[in-house]
DNA sequence: AATGAATGAGGTTTCATTCAT
DNA sequence: GATGAATGAAACCTCATTCAT
């Protein structure tokens, strides 16, 4: 890595720090580069403005998060397994970046802005787990006919459970993967009789 | 009303409004006087700050939620009729006061200071339907034992419901019920065989 | 005492008691309606502003020191008795009303015009015990011949005494002018020697 | 000096001349900043607020003051002589700081918080003169007893003598000294017969 | 005479951003 | 590339004073 490849890393890395710890509003310019050790000015050699960094982060969350749903999208395994186990490895990745969920979840709202942003993205999600089901359907292994309404509860028990199990009560990640498999198989249980 | 309780009124009214618009932060008290036509003096005659107003808004959309959980405790119908039922006249009142939703979902944990408020919020409601479905395993009617991850299907499918049809899609009340009513009963299929 | 009568008089004792403890600055008109127990509007009935109840209290407090003082100015005593009983008077007077006198030795500079009339009071007292003290000089009681400098002694020491002995470490009334009298007697001694 | 230092030396000598013309509480901070010439924002990053930078002015006075004192402690000479030189040497700092005395002597005790630092300070002025005439009692140099009665019409005579000869007549130096030590003469000649 | 709600000018303070070095 | 001092707009909040009742 070049000396300038660093020290953004070193600004981002404090930034996703200091945003998951406490909120965008309340994330000083000052807070981050006294973090990643930079003089005030070098901030803005990276970077437009505050809202900038802290896009460049939600981007990058989002997208990864795409990327791991993308590989399940061909895949030939039952819906049922395919479910499991790509949430159980977005629920990983989250795990693994406990300060990039608490952005996700929590501060992606703050400005009107992200907010479409929020939404855009959860409409990717839902797009790709619609699309797994969709075949589901026509192969016949789930009764249930309303794709939208299903997806919804499978999106937002992904949530929940994150914020409960982990954030809160700081689950083990292996507790946390056992229950959501369990949340899962309760839902396509009822879905599919 | 007496003249005071009238200006306080209007203050609510116009930063519920505001709040749901533009988020805690963005939302200044100058905005809100202005919305409430009343100099900007007058609102600290009401509020002691900013942060208080908010709260104040947060509790009262919180106390109604929880009244409307308590009339439930004790029913006794059928689980899954009382979890519908409670779950539709929630629904109701967010539906029926949008921008109250909007701030209960999207600004409450925005804030350091308000995520504990939230997580404190939500384990209520837990507390409820924990209290509710706890009877009914106990009468045999429920067989999937982990109360605790039914809850969270249940809570996490609640708030993406609202987000989705009715803040994203704004589909008709009569729509969101009938959707969330097939919703709860394909998780109730599930948790009871 | 008419109603207006009482309700000026329940306002001056209120502001006296609350500008000595807090000060002129930290004194809010708020502060001094609700220790009188009237309502806000009702002070400006009585007064135009803060500044004219702080003035009025100010040359009440000079114009009774200057009433003490002018009862000593034609006295046949001599110099040192007469000095010595002046001073007593108007120490039991500020001591008796101690909230009057913090005002008047700490308050009194607040704001620029004030300090003026601090000077202008101070300009009297001295005027009158520097009639006194000529007289014994003429009469060959004093040899020291500069009445400035003497009168500087009396009065500088007039008010540290009261500073240290009464408001800091709260003697009795009868200490303090034990230590008066004698601290005058020093000066005295060294004045006609 | 750093370009730091001499921005915080500009708002220090701003500080001192506007404190010491307006008082502590009609001197705003944009005063301040337009006195010593920088922007609104420069000041708070020197001081956390308009009181910080109002205590270090006045600790920087008292801790010269004191300084003062400390050099004659253990000063072999006698009596009179260590107090005429030490008093002459305080007034002369004074004189050469005027708008500092203004402050030392108008400004201090106006506000609750600062009157306990006054009579702190007072305190330790009063401790040093204490320790000189302590001694000189010891070896019969002195008659009268009471210490701090006698301290009392020193310390009252130094600030009476500079309030009036300097700050209201203004005086030259020289006629003050003479002044002062005339006066402290026939204070010492009362207590030493 | 009295009330107390309302006003709004004016103060303190914060902080994202700029700029000279 | 990096620094960190300086900027100033804009926010919050206070409180003496006014005014309708």
């Amino acid at each position: 890595m070049s000396q300038s490849e660093i020290t953004k890393s070193k600004l981002i890395s404090a930034a996703k720090k200091i945003f998951s710890e406490k909120g965008y509003y309340d994330t000083k310019v000052s807070d981050i580069v006294k973090e990643a050790g930079v003089a005030q000015g070098t901030f803005y050699l990276y970077f437009k403005s505050k809202e900038e960094i802290f896009k460049e982060i939600i981007l990058d969350i989002t997208g990864n998060i795409e990327n791991i749903l993308k590989k399940y999208e061909k895949s030939k395994d039952s819906v049922e397994k395919i479910i499991i186990d790509l949430k159980a490895e977005v629920t990983t990745y989250l795990y693994t970046h406990k300060e990039i969920a608490r952005i996700f979840l929590f501060q992606l709202f703050t400005m009107k802005e992200f907010i479409d942003l929020y939404f855009e993205t959860l409409e990717k999600f839902e797009k790709i787990e619609k699309s797994i089901i969709e075949r589901a359907i026509k192969e016949g292994k789930i009764k249930y006919k309303n794709i939208d309404n299903l997806v919804n509860i499978l999106l937002g028990y992904g949530r929940r459970l994150f914020e409960d199990e982990v954030l809160l009560k700081n689950k083990s990640l292996d507790e946390v993967l056992k229950l959501q498999k369990e949340g899962l198989q309760i839902i396509f249980k009822g879905a599919t009789t």
